[in-house]
DNA sequence: TTTAGCACTCTTCCCCCCTGAGTGCTAAAC
DNA sequence: GTTTAGCACTCAGGGGGGAAGAGTGCTAAA
């Protein structure tokens, strides 16, 4: 049995009323709220029937209904018109972003800044991903005679640095000639495919790197772990603690759930990446409730985008809210953001 | 009128007891728990003198003595006995923090880390102070025309890096000769006394760099933000969930009110500080509810200490838990990892 | 100074009942 | 066939009233 137009209607007025008010949904104050033509007893049939077919629940009998899951799943599907930001709100988050950022880091500190403030719930920013990374620089900075600084430059703008240890009495001349040939060797190659063996062959293959075998493999397996700790991604998390004011998590047991998941970047960023892949081809990905695989997340629904860096598929942002949350706003707003990083990396 | 003996020790009982259950302490329950050889008559009387001397609270009539925030300041000024960490323990975190760190914030990261876990409240660890540190190198390193990587080494082991923009025409010789006469100019020099003038004057009385003053003076003002810059403290903050699973919090208002202010590191920093030039001379610092003048750990305890950078003071690491904590526990963790970081910080 | 005894005070828990919002069903109206 | 009015029914939530229990303070005796 397929929705007819009323029933879309009820379901979308039932939505919005309950992502207003976080209370279940009656007949009666349906009615009031909206211009639905006839009366409460044919809007308690079409609910009976929503019900029926999964898309609405009671939290007992004598309460109104509220979205199931499926419901916010139709409701962000076919039935929500995604809006554009106000011209205001817009501004908003340009002023945010409007500082020069000439590392990566800062711009999505403050993405995800500026997105948990302007949607009020929890927001994520994540660097690009290793896939779409290759290396670009390699430098290697003496810092005390046995302290070498490795600095790794990938595409996309990321920056990383490392401490590493080395023998004491190398020189800055013959480490910066290791880092050159490594440099040479390898730039504009994909991480993935960069391994001890590429980096050993890279240095080896230069005549001016002069140093035995034992200590050049050494410094290369130290030059090396560098630029794989590199490809680690990096999770900017904020508005956390804005979920406790939400009455969904007034029990502190779910938002201990929640925090619990969350406090581990790792799972999150996995998560992300899992989303991104399913739906490949989507402007933006949504997952409702139970849809989420994390622990802890039954009651949120968890939106997130994908930014471009110099036109490439790169990282991810996102916003976790409750279930009820205002989709089609959070989605503008995100959108939004996506939007400006895209233009701040196009021009690198 | 002075605390006797027994006072002491019912005081103290009342504070061990009320710690491990979180539920106001009665004479009956007094006298179950621990050998007093008096009736509970007796402690009652004590304890109704304990209240008029402001040591105890009453919740409300009928029940038993909460310590108020003047009865745990006598408990941990001369009532605990500060217990040595068990072999186990001592063993759990030491294997935490075994890794080799050659970087400074990894260390106090794993601190951090080990102490949450460790304690089960919320850890904190700064990085060092700007006042005890002072400026050993700094390079600049053409990432690519016109983008500049700057990187700061400070006493302590301290490495932060910043890009800026420069004209793009410039050569990573010119830009080398720069830097390194800053260096040699500034190195060893507080950070509190480099300011635009003294970068200035480093690299203009250095015969070397040869570059129209326009010019030069926009690189050096880049260089000069970068070491500013570097000087930021980094706050590292962990467990802040685990306080949702305690009585005190349960009231999500709570522990909102704790996390807003949390989510402030500078706030956080702010506070450290003041308190450790308080109580200068102490092995570890502590301030019990209402002595913290932070918003929102009323509840709280806030006990810092601080770690050594080869024999000198330099930064701060924490724990926040609640009022009704293991005082003797947590100072005897935190004071285990301080050591564990003096050793690691002596050795460079 | 300590103790036993006792009256008193509150909180907490449970039970019960009432209220009101909301439902589902039926039968009539359109 | 769809819509509506009417009505009986359900159930969460709130308020009141005890009863239980933990704990206190006070008094008078040891």
């Amino acid at each position: 049995m397929a929705l007819d137009n009323r029933k879309k209607e009820v379901l979308q007025a039932i939505v919005d009323d309950y992502v207003a008010t976080c209370e279940p949904v009656g007949s009666k104050a349906l009615i009031d709220r909206h211009d639905f033509m006839v009366s409460s007893a044919t809007l308690r049939n079409d609910m009976a029937e929503l019900e029926q077919m999964g898309y609405l629940e009671k939290p007992h009998t004598s309460a109104g209904r509220i979205p199931s899951d499926k419901g916010y799943r139709e409701y962000v599907d076919s039935l929500m018109k995604v809006d554009h930001l106000s011209d205001e709100e817009g501004q908003e988050i340009k002023e945010k972003l409007s500082v020069s950022f000439d590392e990566i880091a800062g711009l999505l500190k403050a993405a995800s800044s500026a997105l948990a403030d302007q949607t009020g719930y929890i927001s994520l920013a994540m660097t690009p991903k290793l896939t779409s990374s290759y290396l670009t620089q390699l430098k290697m900075l003496m810092i005390e005679p046995g302290k070498v600084l490795v600095v790794v430059v990938l595409s996309a703008g990321v920056v990383k640095n490392r401490m590493v240890r080395i023998p004491d009495f190398l020189t800055q001349d013959q480490i910066a000639q290791i880092s050159n040939a490594v440099e040479q060797g390898l730039s504009g190659m994909p991480l993935s495919e960069i391994s001890l063996i590429t980096v050993a062959t890279a240095a080896k293959g230069n005549r001016k790197v002069e140093l035995p075998d034992p200590l050049l493999n050494q410094v290369l397996y130290e030059a090396y772990t560098a630029i794989k700790q590199a490809d680690n991604l990096d999770v900017y998390m904020q508005g956390k603690h804005k979920m406790l004011a939400l009455p969904e998590f007034s029990d502190t047991r779910r938002a201990q759930g929640l925090f619990d998941t969350l406090s581990h970047d790792g799972l999150v960023a996995g998560y992300v990446d899992e989303v991104t892949k399913q739906d490949e081809k989507k402007e933006y990905m949504i997952r409702i409730g139970q849809e989420i695989t994390l622990d802890g997340l039954d009651d949120c629904s968890f939106i997130t985008t994908t930014y471009n860096v110099g036109g490439k598929v790169a990282g991810n942002i996102g916003v976790i809210g409750p279930k009820r949350m205002e989709y089609s706003k959070v989605i503008s707003q995100i959108n939004f953001v996506r939007m400006m990083i895209d233009e701040k990396l196009k021009q690198p």
